[in-house]
DNA sequence: CGGTAGGTTGACGTCCCTCAAGTATTGTGG
DNA sequence: CCACAATACTTGAGGGACGTCAACCTACCG
């Protein structure tokens, strides 16, 4: 496979590259990586030698305390970069674990580093890519200090699935591959009360589950319960 | 005033440049602008004309709900950039205030961008400045998600004062300009809850308080308050 | 010296946590 | 395809953290 034909190439990193600069990047490559279902990805931002893009599949960045609590910080699929952070001097201690089956492509993060220092074609896609991200860390500091556990598990799951890709009517809808304890993690509550949410949404019919490996959204009522949650402009 | 001999160059998000790059940036400064304490500096990141290094003075940005609950997402001070969102296509909409008198240099996003996406010499001090913000936002994820708000209150102060700079010994010690009400949207909870916890803190010994604009900060005692906040790895 | 913004206190309610004992679903080896 | 183990989820009771309201106090500003 070939960067220029990739298929996450126009969302990718790198999305602003030129054709010579295609070039370039498939030097800076490795080749491809896959992980199984849960398996740790990288293990310290901040120290890792290589850095993906993603191609397929999902998986999810953590932080953890000294006794044990998770916060998961952030989903990736495809198109997205692991990690930022690799990019710059410092990081979060942070680390990668894939939620499900996961290709990525692979890339030795200090040729990258040079590859992007040395060439201004791929900045307006750098810039780009970056403002998404802070702005989607931004939205879930929201969701996290200002939204009650049910407004931020349905804004989590609405934002999950519009990340997932609209598929066709009548399609298989988006498989949903959390579980309750990453839910739990994601919003910053225990398990348990995030099943009893999970329940009570279920009870609105804003989801319906299948099994315990993913659920059918519905994304109107699931908005609805979420309405608060949209940031406004507000002057004073 | 000229971007070469600034003081906060060092810090700020051109940080690499070199000096036929100071020159260009100092084509795409406006000048210099100044806020008032309290004063609204951004209405809406995704659409300011303008951005802005701030050289003195602390800011902060935030995030407004329908129903009045804010969160606060950042503070600023000498050296940071208001705000990459206004580098990117997209943008969370928050908006900037002045926590205290702010003076600033006054940039035209257009100008500022084209530069950006046309001279490679930037790249390093983005890449770092970038991935030093969104590390600073995930880590306040995880105080927002998996502390409980002593912690929080401790760990924000905590960052809050390293960020201010080390004072020499015997000097004033560093303002705190927050109110109780910012610290409770910061964190996430009530300012009467606030006010209780600052007051434990105060019980404590972990800080003192000045009157309403200030506290003297025991670092250490405040560090044992967050200690268990510290992100550790861990492996499975 | 009075007005105003900011901070305090107490009583009570809700959201979320903890623990412990369950049941359902999924994965695995025969 | 079945039995079994492992993993994931559920339920209930009781408690702690945090929110709400209303009244009161205190520090700052002109």
């Amino acid at each position: 496979m070939d960067c220029s034909s990739c298929p996450v190439r126009g969302v990718a990193l790198y999305r602003s590259a030129a054709p010579d600069q295609w070039d370039l990047l498939n030097k800076a490559r490795i080749g491809a990586a896959s992980f199984k279902k849960g398996q740790l990805i990288m293990a310290d931002q901040r120290e890792s030698r290589f850095a993906y893009t993603i191609t397929e599949g999902w998986a999810f960045s953590f932080t953890l305390l000294k006794d044990g609590r998770r916060q998961i910080l952030d989903y990736y699929t495809m198109g997205d970069f692991l990690t930022l952070s690799t990019l710059g001097q410092q990081g979060i201690r942070a680390s990668v674990r894939s939620l499900t089956a996961v290709k990525a492509c692979k890339f030795e993060v200090s040729t990258l580093h040079k590859l992007l220092c040395s060439n201004h074609h791929f900045n307006p896609g750098v810039l780009d890519y970056i403002s998404e991200k802070k702005s989607l860390c931004d939205s879930r500091l929201t969701t996290l200090g200002a939204l009650n556990a049910e407004e931020a598990i349905a804004v989590l799951i609405l934002t999950f699935v519009s990340r997932a890709g609209v598929k066709p009517e009548g399609e298989e809808p988006a498989l949903f591959p959390l579980r309750l304890a990453e839910i739990a993690d994601a919003v910053g509550i225990t398990e348990i009360h995030a099943g009893r949410i999970i329940r009570r949404l279920e009870g609105l019919g804003a989801i319906e589950r299948l099994g315990t490996r993913g659920f059918r959204v519905d994304a109107g009522r699931l908005r609805h319960v979420a309405q608060e949650a949209d940031a406004i402009l507000f002057e004073g």
